[in-house]
DNA sequence: TCTGGGGTCCTAGGACCC
DNA sequence: TCTGGGGTCCTAGGACCC
């Protein structure tokens, strides 16, 4: 144990770790014949691979998809072939047409991921979901410097799912994440903040979580491109151009500075399903197809709601039309619904309130305000003040 | 054949109440 | 005739993340 149990006061130290082009990865422990060739995840379920008479696989490519999927992962090999994820499929093709493609197969991720969290945890009790492949975890209180905690952690992963991760350990979760990603993959890095000026601010403004497209870009235009360059702008600059709440907090983040606490329990917010169409509907045209489009979402976000023991007050829809302009139309209920039917009665309401002319390509149903389908309390930290877990 | 799906958080205006 | 200010809820859109 470390002398100072105050967390205000007690050297934080946060590590991150985050999986290796992780569905690629799981999929490779499937398949070990595909290891060292380029491939993607991202294909529907008629890019599953087919059983021959001799066992062995046949695997589709990306020059046999067609359709408006994006790239869920590639393996280091693919992005040396210049396709990412994210990339729409169809231009991925084009870059690599004999690179392997992989359906989507979350029940494997939600598998490796649980083994991942799980080896975490033996070492660090207190971490933070991020996401299916990272998490943060408090390593401040763990014996032995920080390059001993991440090989342990490292190891733990490993061992327990057969597959590599790259670890960051910092003062605070803004760095860890950042450091994670500057020795990937299967590497460590350990940043204290005296190796912010020096490692940090060489990197792009972009790299900072939080810093999107849009934030970049605009960044850009102010003649700041790495995170020094925007340290070195006036905390007052950055306010009167982005906002007192983004602008101070762009100030901080760029000096090293983030005092967020882990998050160690929280209740979902929304529950919602949506499908782009392989074809643009339209609304009076394709009525039948539509209609049916529509139940069975609100039918799978009944059956998540369930499934997860909550019920939902605010009930709304989303549309994109072909022009990729997006519109919702959400409204709130006297009472909590989580049935199909009463779900698609309100969003069938707020669809009536869109101008539905243009052609669709994308419908979506969501259900908020949530509250536990039992009744309980919804748990909150603030009242214990510590994790119960 | 450009642009998935499931989320969170923030902002901003209007309604409504005191 | 003129016209407060704070608080909360609702709704729509947008940025961002994995």
């Amino acid at each position: 144990m470390r002398p100072d149990p105050n967390p205000m006061t007690a050297a934080r130290r946060i590590a991150h770790i985050d999986m290796d082009a992780f569905f690629a990865s799981c999929e490779l422990s499937q398949y070990p014949e595909l290891r060292g060739l380029p491939m993607v995840v991202g294909g529907r379920g008629e890019h599953a691979p087919r059983l021959r008479a001799d066992g062995t696989h046949a695997f589709s490519t990306l020059a046999e998809y067609s359709g408006r999927g994006v790239l869920t992962t590639a393996t280091y090999e693919a992005r040396a072939l210049g396709v990412h994820s994210g990339m729409p499929t169809m231009k991925a093709a084009r870059l690599a047409p004999h690179a392997v493609l992989l359906p989507v197969n979350f029940e494997l991720y939600r598998r490796y991921s649980r083994l991942f969290k799980d080896a975490v945890r033996t070492v660090a009790a207190r971490i933070e979901d991020v996401g299916i492949d990272e998490v943060y975890a408090d390593v401040s209180e763990l014996d032995g410097d920080a390059a001993t905690v991440a090989t342990r952690l490292r190891r733990a992963v490993h061992e327990a799912t057969g597959l590599t991760c790259s670890v960051g350990i910092a003062p605070n979760k803004l760095l860890a994440k950042l450091s994670s990603d500057l020795n990937k993959p299967d590497g460590a890095t350990i940043l204290v903040e005296a190796d912010v000026p020096t490692r940090v601010w060489p990197l792009p403004a972009r790299r900072i979580n939080g810093i999107g497209p849009k934030a970049a870009a605009r960044l850009a235009e102010l003649g700041i491109e790495t995170i020094g360059e925007l340290a070195a702008r006036d905390a007052a600059e950055l306010v009167a151009r982005f906002g007192r709440a983004y602008g101070s907090w762009l100030h901080q983040a760029a000096h090293g500075v983030d005092a967020r606490e882990l998050v160690t329990h929280s209740e979902p917010v929304s529950i919602s399903r949506e499908t782009t169409f392989e074809h643009d509907l339209h609304a009076v045209r394709d009525r039948a197809a539509l209609g049916a489009a529509f139940s069975a979402l609100c039918e799978r976000v009944a059956a998540d709601l369930q499934r997860k023991g909550y019920v939902g007050r605010t009930v709304g829809v989303k549309l994109r039309f072909d022009d990729f302009t997006t519109v919702t139309r959400d409204t709130t209920l006297a009472a909590p619904v989580a049935d199909a039917a009463g779900i698609r009665r309100a969003a069938g309401q707020c669809l009536k309130r869109i101008d539905l002319s243009r052609r669709l390509r994308l419908l979506g149903v969501r259900v908020s305000k949530l509250e536990r389908a039992d009744g309980a309390a919804p748990w909150r930290q603030a009242e214990f003040g510590f994790d119960p877990e």
